[in-house]
DNA sequence: ATGAAAGCGCTAACAT
DNA sequence: ATGTTAGCGCTTTCAT
C-alpha cells in the first residue's frame, strides 16, 4: 500500500505538499498539483484513515446511537438508519451503528472518550435522556432525532406530532366522526417518556378538546395481539366509536384483524388512520391504510447533514426542525356508517 | 483528555507497561498492574482509538456492506443489521454501515484501501458479486451473508433455501395440495443473480419434481400491488391452484388482499405459505401467515462472529454455514377445499 | 508557493 | 518483569 511518502517521492515534492494538495488548505500551483495527482493515480494512493484521524483529530466517523431493546427496528426507524447512512456516505463520512441503550451510560461514556466519533446522531430520544449529558461532557457534537424536554442548546430533527395529530383528527372530524379513540404505544413507553407517545397523547387531547370532543385513549404494546386487546378495551369503553387513530404500526394490524373478526367493516363501520407509517406498510393492509406518512429516510438524512454542518461549520447556532407527516388517504377512512 | 503518558507518569511506570497492561500481550506483575489500573481510573483514561489503530494496524472496525437500492430494507435484512451491530459491539468492535452497491466497485475499492476496516460483512450477495474480488485484492477479510456461485475459499452464512423450500412444499403436499404456485421475487432480481430468488426457484422445481408435481412459477416485484398482479397471473395459468408459496414478504399481502377481493378464503380455498419471513410480519396478516421464519438477527450475529474469529484467529479455514428457516404453522394453511 | 520537521497517542520490537 | 525507543502515516506549525 502506497503512502504519502511514496507519492511525494514520485512527484518530486515534499510530503507536506502532497498533504496540502489533498486537504486543499493552502494554495498549490497548478503544475505541482498535476504532478501530485499523477503520482497518486500511478500508485493507486489512498490516504490512511487512521493516520489522518490521529494527526487531524478528526476521524470522519459519526455515530448513530440506537437503543437496541425489544423487537428491533420498525420500518420507520429503519428508514432513519438508511437515510443517515446514505447522507454520511455522500459526504465522505463513515457511519458507525452503535447499539447503546438509554441506560448504558457507561458504555456510551467509554465510546465517546475513545475519540473515534466526530459527532453523534441519537435515535429514540426520550423526554429525559441521559445520553445527551454524557455526550456533551465528552465534547461530542450531537443531533437528536426526537427531542428532550429542554431543547435550548440542542440540535434536533423530529416529527411534528402536533400538526400530524391535528391533521389526522381533522380528517376524521371532517368526515363526520365524533367518537374517536386513540391507540398509543404501551403504558411503559409513555411512562419512560418516549417522545412520540407522550407528544401525540397530549396533541390528541388538545385537538379533540378544540373540537369539543371527548378524547378516548388506549395504550397497546407493539404487536398485533396487543392491537386486538386494545380494540376490545376501546369498544368496552366506547361501544359507539366510529374511528380509530393508531400510533402503533404493529397494533394496527391486530385492530384490523379483530374488527374483521367482529364483523365490523373498514371503513363502513369503523375508520382507521395509522400515524407515522411508511407507505409500504400502509399498502400491506386490506383495505390499504389511510395514514400519516412519516418523513422516513429524510429525517435520518437531515440529522446527519445538520451534524456535519456543525462539525465543519463555524455556526454556533443549532438546527431545530420539525417535519410533518403527510396525510395520505387510502381505503381505511370514510364517513361514519348509517 | 488523559493520554497514556499521563497514566504512565502517575503510576510511575513506562508507557509501554501501560500499553501492555491494556493489551495483555506480555506478563505484568500484579502490583504494577494494580498501580496502572488505579492511575487509569483516577484519570478516567480511555485509549485513543485512532492512535491505537494507526500503531497496531487494526482499527477494530468492521464494515457492513449493503446495497441501498430500491425501497430500503425489509424486516429480514433489518434483523441482519441489528444482529451484526450487537455482535460487533459485544466483541468491542465497531460496525460501520457502508451503503455500497454491487456496482459501486470503485467506491468500494476506495473504502477498502483506506485501511479503516479490519474486515467486512457483505449483505445481499449476488451469485456473481464483484465486491468479493475487490475486497480480496485489497486484502480485506470478508464474510458473506449469502453465497456466490464459487464459495471455495470464502466464508459465508446463508439461509438453507433447499431445506426451507423442501419443508414448505412438503407441508403443503402433506395437507393434500398438488396445484402449488411459487411467487418469487422479480424477473430482474432473478436475472441479476439474486441468490434467494435463484436458489428457491431451483429448489422449488426440484422438490415439486420429487413429488411428481408440476411447478408453477410467477415473478413479482416487491410490493402489494405486484402481489395482486401475481395472483392474477397465477390464476390465469392455473385456475385450479389451491396453494401458494411466496418468497416475497411484500407481495404476499397483495396476494391476500386480492384473494379476499375475489371471494376466495384463506385457507379454505387457497393456502398460503410465506417464505423467509419474520414472525412480526407473519402476525400482521389476517389470518396470520404460516411461514418459514427466517433466522433473522442470528445470521448477522454469526457472520460478524465468524469474521472476528478470522481476524484474531490463526485458523485459515473458512466458516461455511447454512441456517434453515423454521416452519411455523399459523392460520393461512390447511387442507385443500372441497 | 513550497519544504523541513515536530508531533498526534499509541504499539511493538529491542533492550536489560 | 519492566524500560527505551523507533516507528505507524498523516497534519500542521514554522521556516523560507
Amino acid at each position: 500500500m502506497a503512502t504519502m511518502h511514496d507519492v511525494a517521492r514520485l512527484a518530486q515534492v515534499s510530503v507536506s505538499t502532497v498533504s496540502y494538495v489533498l486537504t486543499g488548505t493552502r494554495p498549490i500551483s497548478q503544475a505541482t498539483r498535476d504532478k501530485v495527482h499523477a503520482a497518486m493515480a500511478e500508485l493507486d494512493y489512498q490516504p490512511n484513515a487512521m493516520a489522518r484521524g490521529l494527526a487531524s483529530r478528526r476521524s470522519r466517523i459519526v455515530g448513530l446511537l440506537m437503543p437496541m431493546d425489544e423487537r428491533g427496528l420498525g420500518a420507520t426507524e429503519t428508514a432513519f438508519v438508511t437515510g443517515a447512512a446514505a447522507a454520511a456516505s455522500t459526504a465522505g463520512y463513515h457511519l458507525v451503528l452503535a447499539p447503546v441503550g438509554t441506560t448504558d451510560l457507561d458504555d456510551l461514556r467509554r465510546l465517546a472518550s475513545q475519540r473515534m466519533l466526530d459527532g453523534a446522531v441519537l435515535m429514540e430520544v426520550q423526554v429525559e435522556d441521559g445520553r445527551v449529558a454524557v455526550l456533551q461532557e465528552a465534547g461530542v457534537p450531537l443531533v437528536l432525532i426526537g427531542r428532550t424536554s429542554d431543547t435550548a442548546a440542542l440540535s434536533y430533527v423530529d416529527i411534528d406530532f402536533d400538526q400530524t395529530v391535528r391533521e389526522a383528527v381533522d380528517h376524521l372530524v371532517g368526515l363526520g366522526h365524533t367518537r374517536i379513540a386513540y391507540v398509543n404505544h404501551s403504558e411503559a413507553a409513555i411512562a419512560a417518556g418516549y417522545g412520540p407517545a407522550v407528544r401525540t397523547r397530549d396533541a390528541f387531547v388538545a385537538r379533540m378538546a378544540a373540537h369539543g370532543l371527548e378524547p378516548l385513549m388506549i395504550a397497546a404494546e407493539d404487536s398485533a395481539a396487543a392491537g386486538r386487546e386494545a380494540l376490545d378495551a376501546a369498544l368496552a369503553q366506547a361501544p359507539d366509536l366510529t374511528a380509530l387513530l393508531a400510533m402503533n404500526e404493529n397494533a394496527v394490524f391486530g385492530i384490523l384483524g379483530e374488527l374483521a373478526a367482529r364483523g365490523r367493516t373498514v371503513p363502513g363501520d369503523v375508520s382507521v388512520v395509522s400515524m407515522v407509517t411508511s407507505p409500504q406498510v400502509a399498502e400491506l393492509a386490506h383495505p390499504a391504510l389511510t395514514a400519516m406518512t412519516s418523513p422516513g429516510s429524510a429525517l435520518g438524512r437531515i440529522a446527519v447533514e445538520a451534524l456535519l454542518r456543525q462539525l465543519d461549520g463555524v455556526t454556533g447556532d443549532h438546527h431545530q426542525q420539525l417535519l410533518p407527516c403527510a396525510l395520505e388517504i387510502r381505503g381505511s377512512t370514510g364517513p361514519p356508517g348509517r
